[in-house]
DNA sequence: GCGGCGCGCGTACGCCGTACCCGAAGCGTG
DNA sequence: CACGCTTCGGGTACGGCGTACGCGCGCCGC
């Protein structure tokens, strides 16, 4: 099977990540493992962003030479892809019997705690459609919740990413303004300040409509309220489908 | 009013982009302006990639030398604000008085089609709210669809930024794969033979199911019918709380 | 006529990813 | 036991990046 995927011409980094899942174990002793590279890699784009994350930084974390490194990866592009296979972890277990609407809320909030944990996975482009175990992982959890609903088969994966590509685009801004200096309190409040003074009505007449609702002071509240409100939105577009299938 | 925005803490490069609207021309006669640098920088992120963007390659088309751009832009940071400024250019005209989803779906792809001409605006992470005139008035024109709607602000507001996370979700992994290797149709085909190949009952059952079913020879055909199915959706749901309001 | 200032430029520095080559250790084979 | 091969970690070096800093030129108001 292996070697069908390589007759086809799947990347390399594909072909690693599943090997590894076919053949675990049997290495022999070797300090620098591409698990260690790939989790203290993860930890540092946690913390300090993926700017802060360069191949050097990395190997001094890992109390290595640079170059060293590069036994394990081929270059940082796949070192990117790596990461981004792992840091997902598994996917919460979605009853295929349950509640569909409440199956698939689950699935949505895992994923937007996934991408809040991990913001950098928004930023990296894979460049290429969603093959890796992982990946795959939770896209099959997401189908579970909708085994049950009558949709046929590119439906139920047409709806799944409708809801992923909404997470996405939501956790892609909440993730750039928490980690920014936008985050605290008082900043905020300056938003609501530079708001209110640049939306005039003759510029920006619905806009103003809306701030003068108090639209903008509804936004500084927790941003979940946001997020769920879309969600609930696309759930009941999905759930409309549903009942007329 | 520029006064109270530089008390109130506004970045330089917000100001500048308010400064320039307010007193249009008067400027001497200079060979290298904002104007001209950030639309050249547009220019190369479009055709060759943001990652083929740097200050000397951006000089060096423009004609002058790499340390003169610092003139009239901080840092390379500032120069990405104003692009992403510039690059979606005015929004479409939506008639407040006509049917809501009709304008919120024109909305939507016209903003499609600013992702895709300029996928990089997706990679730029702005680290702070909307606050440049371009974002506003194109939230302004996504609110003039739901004007007559009966909603209240807030709503209106958390609408339309549903409908923008979803088609920025959508954006961001059309355009990562449209700029690819796997763009091809060939590859493409290599896609769904590795996809068959990969999932297996066992390991994805659900997965597989959507498989047999023929969901992957449907996600072949043109991208643009998995995005019209999960902006359906999403305006079907925001639908439904306009019925009920 | 002249001082100041805005503009374009050149040099230099530190950080980045990584191509290339070397030495040491463990292994099966003669 | 000797030997070569393979595998792993490391060191050096290079080109490209963003940009701090200082210089000279030409235009402007006085």
């Amino acid at each position: 099977m292996i070697g069908a995927m390589a007759d086809i011409g799947m990347p390399r980094s594909l072909r690693i990540l599943w090997d590894m899942e076919e053949q675990p174990v049997k290495r022999p002793v070797q300090s620098l493992t591409r698990e260690r590279i790939v989790a203290t890699a993860i930890e540092i784009a946690d913390t300090d962003g993926i700017a802060a994350l360069s191949m050097a930084k990395l190997a001094e974390r890992l109390g290595s030479a640079t170059m060293s490194l590069y036994r394990h990866v081929a270059n940082k592009e796949e070192l990117l892809i790596f990461m981004s296979d792992a840091a997902p972890g598994t996917p919460p277990a979605i009853d295929p019997g349950g509640d569909w609407r409440a199956g698939l809320e689950v699935w949505a909030l895992a994923l937007r705690e996934v991408y809040l944990r991990h913001p950098w996975i928004l930023v990296i482009n894979p460049g290429r459609p969603p093959l890796d175990p992982g990946q795959l992982a939770w896209a099959d959890a997401g189908l579970a919740a909708l085994s049950r609903t009558g949709l046929d088969g590119s439906r139920r994966l047409a709806a799944i990413m409708a809801v992923l590509n909404y997470v996405r685009g939501e956790a892609q801004i909440s993730a750039g303004l928490a980690g920014s200096a936008w985050a605290d309190e008082e900043t905020q409040q300056r938003y609501g300040d530079l708001m209110r003074l640049l939306v005039t009505r003759d510029r920006f007449p619905h806009l103003a409509a809306a701030s003068e609702e108090g639209a903008f002071a509804m936004e500084e509240e927790a941003d979940g309220a946001a997020f769920s409100f879309g969600l609930a939105r696309m759930l009941d577009g999905i759930g409309h489908i549903i009942d007329k299938s």
